[in-house]
DNA sequence: ATTTATAATGAAAGTGTTTTCAACTAAGGA
DNA sequence: TCCTTAGTTGAAAACACTTTCATTATAAAT
């Protein structure tokens, strides 16, 4: 292993076809404006010599560095993991490189993210991130950094956005609930979880008030075993309810302590999850689900970031339409 | 909206505040070397204009990046991202940015991954994926790029691996039930899983021919709802067995299929899944697993890493120990 | 063979930093 | 007052490319 090598540059490779930088420079980059003897001389020496371009210096004098940064929560979630195969997926077919930036869900690490990513040079970004505020996102596109928003209607000149129909489909299933069935209904979810959920929690509540019915909400840290202990307890008292999780592992908590709690699932206890990733039909019963695609959410969003790079952008703001799939948490 | 920042280069601030552009620089970077009244100055102009400096300059000018590489086979699976979860974190606290490069399980792409990891200038790497071999590293390892590899214990200078101790594990749950139980034992794995599974499968081979046992070996596809509806024929002709499962996807799947097939768990059908995620307490029964604290991994390696890029390099190749936790899907 | 148009090539400047080395400044000692 | 020294500064080269513009070579047309 002493065949060390000091990175060849695109001088060696020009000094030993004898050629100039511009011509190198040129069959690198497939300009059609070179003898085809010529190139061949080059890419004979290229692979000889082993020369590979430097992405950095290429990116500091094309001010383009086919990277591309993704602002999410954490690195944690199933639901982000799924989004995040469908971004690399597209990223690779399309040439990009994805950086991740997390903000933890703390302000404070978001502004930070937001200015590493002014100054990381990526072409564009892409953010899942509620943390960011429209003040953060503003700050970002004064930087003219091309931006794919998701569950933020942002516009502007380099931005796009892709949103889910969340907030229409709740106040449906609600509303169809209405007719068939008779539990009370509860909102869950987790402390913090952002705009999309205050949105939802709005419309789960303004579908109540305004078929002037009672509703819970429970606010919950963000844990399984947290969720399943105190669920433990509230099924000491509350024998019934239909639950809407924003998550699947707080739904999967509620039917899991429904169960040892000797409770039916869904006779009694009726759970629905906002946002199922593949665990729905892991966990007994199956969960019905708002399914959305999470992996096509993410390349499209790639997508719709790419055609923003390549000024060729088709579409300004698509939404997402989740499906209802009933398993076997809830009646009907 | 009309504030769109042209990007202010060190020349402007040097020019503005009446010094050098190596004055600028080592204001920037901290360098002792300045008086304080002219850092003063300078830092004050650095403010007013809203400077930033160009990290792909101050790449290429320093050959350093301060991004890391993380190579993975998808980002769609649980366990790599908890990993990313402690990686991200260890990350931001030491100043690195993370790229993602994932080989989708293809020798092809991993051919890929190689070049763009080489070309794309990172500091150093973490490796994570079976798919890149011994070659593929060594040609990294050539290109003088810092690499910690997980599940393959490598050797030489800038390189530092990270293993778990599965096999052992393995064989000394398998010599226990040996003795405690009587059950026919079967290993369960993926398709293509790689050298870490190999190993582990020889391991519970192994056991097997040394105390004259008999065995089953399942390679099955990659998928929950295959495996369940493969299982859900097993279970047709075959009442009993204990099920080394390697992901717990599988094991859920096996566990799933049994009680669908009115089969007992633990009674007649144990199930032990090796690498198990939060989702090891979601399943009834709870899954025994091989536990291992996979954040912590993620986290170790960028902290290696990072030792390695410092030239302070504690550790060569650590081990992490995982521990058997009983919960209910196994006997004992 | 000569002119003209076109295609191929190279020189040099530009991209935004860092870093070396020489030069300058101010302070301290004789 | 002059010399020495340590501490500050700036000029310029280096990093590895791309791109513009001028120049040269080539082919086509007369």
């Amino acid at each position: 292993m002493n065949n060390m090598k000091d990175r060849v540059t695109i001088y060696e490779v020009a000094i030993s076809s004898g050629v100039s930088l511009a011509t190198v420079s040129r069959v690198i980059n497939n300009n059609p404006n070179v003898t085809e003897k010529t190139r061949k001389k080059v890419e004979d020496t290229i692979t000889r010599l082993g020369y590979k371009p430097s992405r950095l210096a290429q990116a500091l004098a094309t001010n383009k560095t086919t990277n591309i940064g993704i602002v999410i929560p954490s690195a944690n979630y199933v639901y982000i993991a799924n989004m995040l195969n469908g971004m690399t997926d597209e990223a690779k077919l399309r040439g990009y490189q994805l950086t991740l930036f997390v903000t933890n869900k703390s302000k404070e690490d978001a502004l930070q993210v937001v200015e590493k990513v002014i100054t990381s040079h990526v072409d564009g970004a892409i953010i899942f991130d509620d943390e960011l505020d429209n003040e953060d996102i503003n700050k970002l596109a004064s930087y003219k950094i091309p931006l794919v928003v998701i569950n933020n209607l942002v516009k502007g000149e380099k931005l796009a956005s892709i949103n889910f129909d969340y907030e229409k489909k709740i106040k449906e299933v609600i509303q169809q609930y209405f007719k068939k069935g008779s539990k009370k209904m509860y909102f869950l979810h987790l402390h913090h979880s952002g705009r999309l959920l205050e949105r939802i929690e709005k419309s789960f509540i303004d579908a109540h008030i305004k078929a002037g019915k009672n509703y819970g909400v429970f606010s919950i840290e963000d844990s399984y075993r947290q969720t399943y202990s105190d669920f433990m307890d509230i099924f000491k008292s509350t024998k019934s309810g239909y639950f809407l999780a924003y998550r699947d592992s707080l739904a999967a908590a509620v039917i899991n302590a429904a169960i040892d709690s000797g409770l039916r699932v869904p006779q009694d206890i009726e759970v629905l999850s906002i946002i199922g990733t593949k665990y729905v039909s892991i966990i007994r019963p199956q969960l019905s689900s708002l399914h959305l695609d999470l992996k096509e959410v993410g390349s499209k969003s790639v997508m719709m970031l790419s055609d923003l790079l390549t000024e060729e952008q088709k579409e300004k703001n698509v939404e997402f339409e989740s499906t209802f799939v009933k398993r076997a948490s809830t009646l009907f």
